[in-house]
RNA sequence: GGAGAGGUGGCCGAGUGGCCGAAGGCAACGGUUUGCUAAACCGUCGUAGGGACAAAAUCUCUACCGAGGGUUCAAAUCCCUCCCUCUCCGCCA
């Protein structure tokens, strides 16, 4: 969300800036309602001016045991009308909230101009993708072979975008939680964090799901709830209407939750494998931190996130978003991308972004400045986060990568300590 | 799900119709005193919106006592609905 008054005065900027991501906004719309939300506002406060007035005058005169029917008279009928006025204000001010809501956060000024993915570019790759001597097999061939990943079985008990890992499978992407939260909380400084899975229309208002993208969320039919589809969003809205103090920025979570997306209007995208599924594992990483410090964090962040793909050995790149793929909400936004043989291409696995004040503002998260003078005047934080990482397309690209000519898939190093030692995945009879 | 109690500023807590944006305490911040710490004393100390000013400082108005409605000239205070917390019962991993 913008500031209020900087969308009144400034909405023509905002407007250029958006370009095409503002383009389904009705621009005079919301310049008419901030008008009309102005001067109702006035009369509203200069009525009720009138009304305290004339209360206290009754008031005085009662207390000087003076006749003050004819005071009571004058204002009877003024309540009322305040009431019609503040009718409008309301009306005015709900359908400009909720315009308000809809209008895309603006992207910083490093961001690239671009209206689609090809637009994004590369900053930086990391590793080198391995020559195979035979030609890569697609994941789930892999598991399915191995009898580690099961898409009829889920199929049948849920539907398609649905996965049931089993024995080593199933192993492995516990032993990637479990691996990714302890370097995150050991070596990077989080503070781990496990959230509800279901939240409430506030929550999800907060962090910029609601109200435009509805229509990706699962809801929960006798209760308005929602299943999260990502742990940004319980764990950013862990300090919702909270005031923090600048000593205990940055705040640092990690969590690591399943996540759950509809994925509607990608009906034909990755349909096969783990790559796009209904409900699937991520490990997530959130930072709160003072305006003036939030670029430099998210580098940090997407180091974290990083780092787990380079303990893996996993080759990936790194890549700017640029304006026209970002996100609603990000400022601004890195992609990690990890290489999939079957695919020949890199794939992404971790989504990096500073929100700047755009959630802080929905939110309502402020901190109050240190320093102790009164110039300490509470401030919007910045909030940010990234995947660190999505299990199940870690999985993927292990299994691709470390897939054997004889079938088998060699657990990379870090791992194994986290799965009893084991080295290789070989068949295994279900 | 049933019965009861309660939601007031960062925290605790007073306040049953007007002089209440709200006593008092704690915490915080600034200062005096002090060899240091502590204590004592003095002072400051909510958020948001509108207007005035080129702007900052400042001034001024309005709103906010869980949320929303109602009664009244006037609501933290009375009435209704909802939400949340706590206690007991039921159910339950």
């Amino acid at each position: 969300m913008h500031d209020p008054k900087y969308l009144r005065d400034n909405s023509n900027l905002i407007r250029t800036s958006l370009g095409m991501r503002g383009q389904d906004v009705p621009w005079d719309v919301v310049q008419n309602l901030g008008d009309e939300r102005r001067i109702l506002t006035t009369e509203v406060e200069q009525l009720r001016h009138e009304l305290k007035k004339g209360s206290d005058e009754v008031a005085r005169l009662r207390r000087a045991k003076e006749p003050a029917e004819q005071a009571m008279a004058a204002m009877k009928g003024l309540g009322d009308r305040i009431k019609n006025v503040e009718d409008s204000l309301r009306k005015v001010e709900e359908t400009l909230g909720d315009l308000a809501l809809r209008i895309p956060n603006l992207p910083h000024q490093t961001v690239p101009v671009g209206s689609d993915a090809s637009g994004n570019i590369e900053i930086r790759r990391w590793g080198t993708p391995s020559s195979l001597t035979v030609p890569a097999k697609p994941h789930w061939e892999i598991g399915e072979a191995l009898g580690i990943l099961d898409f009829d079985r889920a199929a049948k008990i849920a539907g398609a975008r649905f996965a049931v890992l089993s024995g080593a499978g199933a192993r492995m992407e516990r032993a990637l939680i479990n691996y990714m939260l302890d370097l995150h909380t050991g070596s990077h400084g989080y503070r781990e964090v496990l959230p509800p899975v279901m939240v409430n229309r506030k929550a999800m208002t907060g962090t910029g799901q609601l109200p435009k993208f509805e229509e990706d969320l699962f809801r929960l039919r006798d209760e308005d709830y929602f299943l999260i589809p990502t742990a940004e969003v319980p764990v950013t809205n862990l300090h919702r209407e909270e005031i923090l103090s600048e000593d205990s920025l940055p705040v640092r979570y990690t969590a690591y939750t399943p996540c759950f997306r509809r994925e509607a209007g990608s009906y034909g995208k990755d349909t096969r494998g783990l790559i796009r599924l209904h409900q699937f594992n991520k490990v997530e990483l959130v930072a709160f931190t003072a305006p003036d410090r939030s670029y430099e964090e998210l580098e940090r962040l997407t180091g974290h996130a990083e780092s787990i793909l380079q303990n893996l050995r996993l080759p990936y790149r790194v890549v700017t978003l640029c304006a026209g793929d970002m996100g609603f909400s990000a400022a601004k936004t890195y992609d990690i991308e990890v290489w999939l043989p079957s695919q020949g291409q890199y794939r992404e696995i971790s989504s990096c972004s500073n929100f700047e004040s755009f959630q802080a503002r929905r939110a309502n998260i402020k901190y109050r400045p240190a320093g102790g003078k009164k110039d300490a005047k509470t401030e919007f934080v910045h909030t940010l986060n990234g995947s660190g990482l999505a299990v199940g397309r870690t999985l993927v690209a292990i299994l691709e990568n470390y897939q054997q000519p004889d079938g088998s898939v060699v657990i990379p190093d870090v791992l194994r300590p986290y799965m009893g030692g084991m080295e290789r995945i070989a068949l295994q009879p279900a």
